[in-house]
DNA sequence: AAATACAAACCAACCAGTCTGTTTGCAGGA
DNA sequence: TCCTGCAAACAGACTGGTTGGTTTGTATTT
């Protein structure tokens, strides 16, 4: 006999809605279709969520957040040298990255891109977990700039919205045209821009 | 007494779709919303379009493109140093910009994110499209290198794909958080970078 | 016993697309 | 120039499937 199991239900749910909406977005993404995937009725669904769009809000907190948290915040706090080691992070992350992300790119951006205009809730929550990731790239650039890998001159806060605009704009694009090439062409680029923040640089 | 015009209320279908999707994208457009909106029926629609997915095509052959290569194309062809007119025209499109595209970003890319990998029709029609654009960028920095603002050893085709996804990126986080401050990071962090391209940059 | 956690039938609104009929534009003949 | 036939250009009612959400009942847990 199958045992009831509400944080296991749900999470199922989550999990099951989480790669729906990676897929298909927020607005293609259907209920009936996660239940279907995940073998539950409507019952369960509107017990543990109130609506489509409280499950939008509970994926980008519950499923989202920790996975930006996992990618890129751990990591990005262990880096010593920017400038060095991003754009090596950037290689280790495109040998490691899953199939889902390959094919449909950053939930956070689609989300963000979808939804953000759309529906205030998304709006803010979105907005609040960039700042999160800028503020974690911001923390390592000072970091950088206090041992002298950049020069003291950086507007370290200005850079770190930077490269979080570069990051999604490189994956939106490797998203349209999965080619080897775009991905080298951002990891290469990357690391010019980052070397220019030395302090042999010229500026 | 009201003359029929088909190509004006083609056009004029067109151009209320494009809107619509603008702001709710494609799936969030409604055909319903666009003929309330023009004032039209469905027979209207549907003598001039074969479906939704139809329209959708039309609308990024006939209102994006041109809207691409009036914004971007056209005058990147007048530029004659990339590194100093690039960022500069950054600043005067930052002027000129309508509403509508403050609001909801690129049209283009907004369209990819969504649909690239849910229709092959719209797969083929956007990569197209970027590959335009990154071909006009492309030839603005060898006309750039023949001059000597940028240097030999610069692959100038890798340069423009970074480059695309870089404003794209930088759209795209502009309009999830309307600062002036987001606008100003990629602005002022992107002509830093087009500065590390010069000749005399110690690369 | 009471609250929680579901199953499952049900509903009303929505939405892309169809169908039928009507009006308009226009080419060609008298 | 005027009439006529016909195709193009619509109007507008209709449809069938979809979709988010509700309700009622039941099993499980505490």
């Amino acid at each position: 006999m199958t045992r009831k199991n509400p944080k296991q239900t749900r999470q199922r749910l989550l999990q099951t809605a989480f790669q729906e909406m990676h897929a298909h977005g927020f607005q293609g993404m259907r209920v009936d279709e996660i239940l279907r995937q995940s073998g539950l009725q409507k019952g369960a669904f509107y017990h543990h969520f109130g609506s489509k769009t409280e499950l939008g809000y509970a994926i980008l907190e519950e499923q989202i957040k920790p996975l930006i948290e996992e990618v890129w915040l751990a990591p990005l706090a262990d880096i010593n040298n920017p400038v060095q080691d991003l754009p090596r992070f950037l290689d280790s992350l495109g040998e490691r990255i899953t199939p889902a992300m390959r094919e449909h790119g950053c939930p956070l951006n689609n989300l963000a891109q979808e939804m953000a205009r759309l529906d205030d809730g998304f709006q803010k929550r979105i907005a609040s977990l960039f700042t999160e990731w800028v503020t974690a790239f911001q923390t390592v650039l000072e970091k950088g700039q206090q041992h002298g890998y950049i020069r003291k001159n950086v507007d370290c806060h200005q850079v770190a919205r930077f490269l979080v605009a570069v990051l999604e704009g490189c994956i939106g694009l490797f998203k349209v045209e999965h080619s080897a090439e775009q991905w080298q062409a951002c990891r290469t680029q990357l690391a010019v821009y980052m070397t220019s923040l030395e302090p042999n640089s010229t500026q």
